[in-house]
DNA sequence: ACTACCAAACCGACCAGTCGGTTTTCAAGT
DNA sequence: ACTTGAAAACCGACTGGTCGGTTTGGTAGT
């Protein structure tokens, strides 16, 4: 492949910025202009990582958002006690969240909201994304059944895909808020639904 | 006031299709150019109805989205068994909802995300609309509890900010994945999570 | 004559993207 | 070790086009 450190550095760099701009302002509404300003890089210098804007945005979804989120949520989804597990996760998101957080959302359902509608590309990257994060959870909730620590006789894909939702809609809602107490009013009703899955 | 039927007419027309076109591309995509053309109007007429692309978003949010969403609940709320008359509610959305409406999402939900980290006035006004809706909500809980319907234990406020959260993530979800089926297991989701709130 | 309403030409700002040219990198040749 | 040459990386002025908003001018109703 390519062993040149700088250049890797600065497309990097660009990913990096783009990401905090489409979090900040939307994908449609960040400027390419601001982008090259903010990293200190060039038109040229962007237009050779990247061949438009899209596969810009593509490749910020892909490599930062993504894998932030993943990462996120890892730890609590790989035990056999989804709920307790996924509950303590919650708990500490709520007590340690910042206000920059609450204020700009979930990058992975901002960018679905916006371009779900307009641009078939972005909808099936980040379906996917999503979609594997909920894989993830139904996993985890099958796993807790086997273990005994789940209710046997839920569904696993429609709790998952519920869980999923309800999370999304909460930093939603706190975001339009702009409100602490919202966020935590809505994850302590996530955590009194996740408490019900028990066995 | 005014009594000039065609202004009136015009500016509604103005409205009908401004609102069309947020819901489709969001607010800072939505070209007035674009509405202008749609509506067969020119700028002038515009500029004369609204001082600004802004307030004319905001009238957008107050006289079309807002006021939809109101009759949408105002059934539902209005009962003293809020748990039967929203579950039938979501239900009947679940097989009447128009592929159209999955694909655009909610309205409010749109614009909020959009919207409520760049421009105070729109972050404002949906936050309004919303916690119109959610204390719509929590009282049809309150009165719930009063007639014996609703557990007595639970947190009105709670419950119903999480309900809010819970539809509007569900309703996002469904929208990136153009999928029914996700809709409906969200939905079934929010109705077992009602079900468990019966005195 | 006066006001409400609307049309159309026009403005500066900004947009994503292009392109000719320059610099940096690195391996191959000697 | 040194040169060379070509490709990769990068630069920034420029283009065509669109944006929201303004201005000017007219028309219909009262």
């Amino acid at each position: 492949m390519n062993a040149n450190a700088l250049s890797d550095e600065n497309r990097r760099k660009l990913l990096e910025v783009a990401a905090e701009e489409i979090l900040e302002k939307g994908f449609q509404a960040t400027s390419i202009s601001d982008i090259l300003t903010k990293t200190g890089l060039s038109k040229g210098a962007l237009y050779h990582h990247f061949s438009s804007k899209l596969t810009l945005g593509y490749a910020v979804l892909e490599e930062v958002y993504q894998p932030d989120c993943i990462n996120q949520w890892a730890l609590a989804l790989s035990t056999s006690d989804p709920v307790s597990s996924i509950s303590e996760l919650l708990r500490t998101e709520i007590e340690e969240i910042s206000d920059e957080s609450i204020r700009l959302g979930c990058p992975l359902n901002n960018l679905a909201q916006e371009m779900s509608p307009i641009d078939e590309g972005f909808r099936q990257r980040i379906s996917r994304a999503i979609n594997r994060w909920r894989s993830d959870l139904e996993a985890a909730l099958a796993r807790g059944q086997k273990a005994g620590n789940v209710d046997p006789a839920i569904d696993t894909f429609q709790v998952a895909t519920f869980i999923v939702a309800s999370i999304e809609g909460s930093i939603g809602l706190a975001k339009n808020g702009q409100d602490r107490a919202l966020f935590g009013a809505c994850l302590e009703g996530v955590i009194s639904y996740l408490e019900g899955l028990r066995a």
